[in-house]
DNA sequence: TCCATGAGTTACGAATTGGTACCTACTGGT
DNA sequence: ACCAGTAGGTACCAATTCGTAACTCATGGA
């Protein structure tokens, strides 16, 4: 057995969703989830610049990655110029429920957290 | 603004799941997670233990950050030699129901790609 | 006296990552 | 003739990340 694995190795036999997460992790892969969640089958272009921010390499990477998992479909048309267009397979769509929740638990932590800080001012002010 | 900022930036204001998916995406996150959910609370070692092949610097980072997120609660205890016990806290106990989720349909995936490899299997001994 | 334990911290170093810039091929517009 | 757009691919480069090894402090045991 190798003693000296990176965290890239495939220990991960005790854990199931830990390879969901690996997926879910890459830097952008929520947004694209997202927007292909939002709005539909997109274009390259497209989801590139609804991805502010993005490289196309990066956009590549993570789409080839989601493909490779069965997350994302990617439809070529070799017209000139080509259309490539990405969507969301069944198995993304399972993804919708749980990234629901986990969007839900996200905002509601953040509004907790917004009404904590602002009871602490509230104290800070009447205190003076 | 700046054009040049890495992923670590904050440019997540328009997806409130990142936030979490970036703390639950640390290498090793999961596993504890995992661990402090079906052991109970455990001390650091402990837990060190069980989360095999992980280093004392990585717990430590990761069990900071999972603190500093309020998913993970510290107590100290300055005992010689000191004592430190990690539990989930409500929070930390919130994910429980998105993590068994995704580890419900983690497995589920391998279950289906198993069932699907061996239909190729058969398929092609058939074929002989 | 020396070692192990508990819970780390620190320094160092190699590997991975992700951005930038530049390249393709083809066509339509000016 | 030249530029822009489409969907990338490639080379290079800087920064981050994560592992390893060594150190801490205090005590109890062989």
């Amino acid at each position: 057995m190798d003693a000296k694995q990176t965290h890239t190795g495939k220990e991960s036999a005790s854990c199931p969703m830990d390879f969901i997460l690996r997926m879910l992790m890459g830097p952008w892969t929520t947004y694209i989830l997202y927007n292909l969640k939002t709005h539909g089958p997109q274009r390259f272009g497209e989801l590139k610049r609804r991805v502010a921010g993005i490289s196309a390499k990066m956009l590549t990477e993570r789409l080839r990655t989601l493909e490779g998992a069965s997350l994302v479909r990617r439809d070529y048309e070799a017209t000139i110029p080509p259309k490539v267009t990405y969507s969301l397979t069944q198995r993304g769509h399972e993804l919708d429920d749980v990234l629901g929740k986990l969007a839900e638990i996200g905002m509601r932590w953040e509004a907790e957290d917004a009404a904590l800080r602002a009871a602490r001012a509230a104290e800070l002010k009447a205190a003076e």
